[in-house]
DNA sequence: TCGCTGATGATTGTATACAATTATTGCCAG
DNA sequence: CTGGCAATAATTGTATACAATCATCAGCGA
């Protein structure tokens, strides 16, 4: 349930998520390239449908196409790393105030429920799955805020955050963020919209702190990247 | 220059930047199908390219693909107007915030001669390129904030705009927001960024306000699409 | 006349074949 | 042994062919 949004005829649909969800766990990282048959061979569709699917994925910066060279993994650099952030900062923090009024008691239910998951795979120590739902978490309340162009847009930017963690983000000292999700969920189920704005702000603040965007990133993943002149 | 950013390979791009450019300037209007054959011919590619400019315009919402059925021109609902305006609300007043501060004598330059070309083609008669130049005014401010991120959200709404405007602008008095633009080009110049952030927030209530968001859109272009029971 | 059903035609969905480009490797001159 | 170059292989870009789905309409029966 990433994103509810246009249809490319539901194959496309498989293999995007498909990709994208393994980007967000972190098992696809930055850089690795996408080759178009060996992807449709794993999905068992043709390069027709690998294809399309890769342009939705660079539609959204998961990816980047280079012209007859095919398709890579996004690695943002510190500036667009930044950029993310400031338009996360942007939106998401209106966007929780928005939500806090309209929450919902299934809503709460729903997301009590992901954050138990969220535990549950720290616990179990999937650390991809956990940053994963960690993402979904903003989305979901997004989509209670029931704005979908701003949802669209802010799940844009979850999903690209992720990259920008598997960057950057060096000292992995297990998400302690779940603590600034449990806030923020009292404040929605309180209806107390200015406080989980707040709550919102600071929490992506504490979310900047903890990567390194002074350095250049991480070395490439393989060789070749490596010595590219680009 | 619409938008600069990923590539997929040349020629999508000038089909879609050609689909898009006519919807700005409503030459192409809402509801109206786009044959894949048929657009192929024009520009004179093969489906392949078509269907892959078709994915790309669905992907920015101006362009709706029905499975089995076909690519149409987005007919944003009366909620998705507003959600447009409202996200247009939430990231351009800061934007312009942004853009104030950093202006060069160079950017001036940019947006005079845009202003002017926007008021020739106003006094031309050709509210279409009007328009469209009006929505670049928006997106050249964006880029001049120096956000890329946030700059393709803007471009993405101020297109969406575009068919907004196409669906409940009755009211066809002339582009009289020229001299909104002004007063930010005058704000931006003296590098008042509070000044250019309200004039901002202003005109885009007044854009707002000029749109017929409480009734039901136009009739369809077709027959076909007037019976539809969807 | 109205409504249903089945055949026909048009359009989209997908796979595959071929062309163009890029990457790799082996070879030879220096 | 090194560096450049040419041949080869691998990969992407595009067009086309075929399959699947949907729209249209004629024909039939009520």
């Amino acid at each position: 349930m990433t994103g509810a949004a246009r249809k490319p005829s539901k194959r496309d649909q498989t293999v995007s998520d498909g990709l994208a969800t393994a980007i967000h766990e972190h098992r696809l990282t930055p850089g690795m390239k996408l080759n178009e048959d060996e992807v449709g061979e794993i999905f068992g569709v043709s390069r027709t449908i690998v294809r399309s699917a890769l342009q939705s994925l660079s539609h959204e910066r998961l990816v980047v196409i280079e012209p007859n060279r095919g398709a890579f993994v996004a690695q943002p650099s510190i500036r667009e790393a930044r950029e993310v952030f400031e338009a996360r900062a942007l939106l998401e923090p209106r966007t929780a105030h928005s939500a806090a009024i309209r929450t919902t008691p299934a809503d709460m239910d729903l997301l009590k429920r992901h954050i138990d998951e969220e535990h549950a795979a720290i616990d179990a120590g999937e650390t991809g799955r956990a940053l994963r739902l960690s993402g979904s978490f903003h989305i979901e309340i997004a989509r209670i805020a029931d704005q979908a162009t701003i949802a669209t847009f802010i799940g844009q930017l979850v999903a690209r955050s992720s990259l920008v963690i598997a960057m950057y983000w060096r000292r992995r000292n297990a998400l302690c963020e779940s603590h600034a999700h449990h806030a923020l969920l009292d404040a929605l189920a309180a209806h107390e919209a200015d406080r989980a704005e707040e709550l919102m702000t600071s929490h992506l603040v504490d979310l900047v702190s903890l990567l390194e965007l002074t350095e250049p990133p991480d070395g490439p993943t393989s060789l070749k990247e490596a010595l590219r002149t680009e």
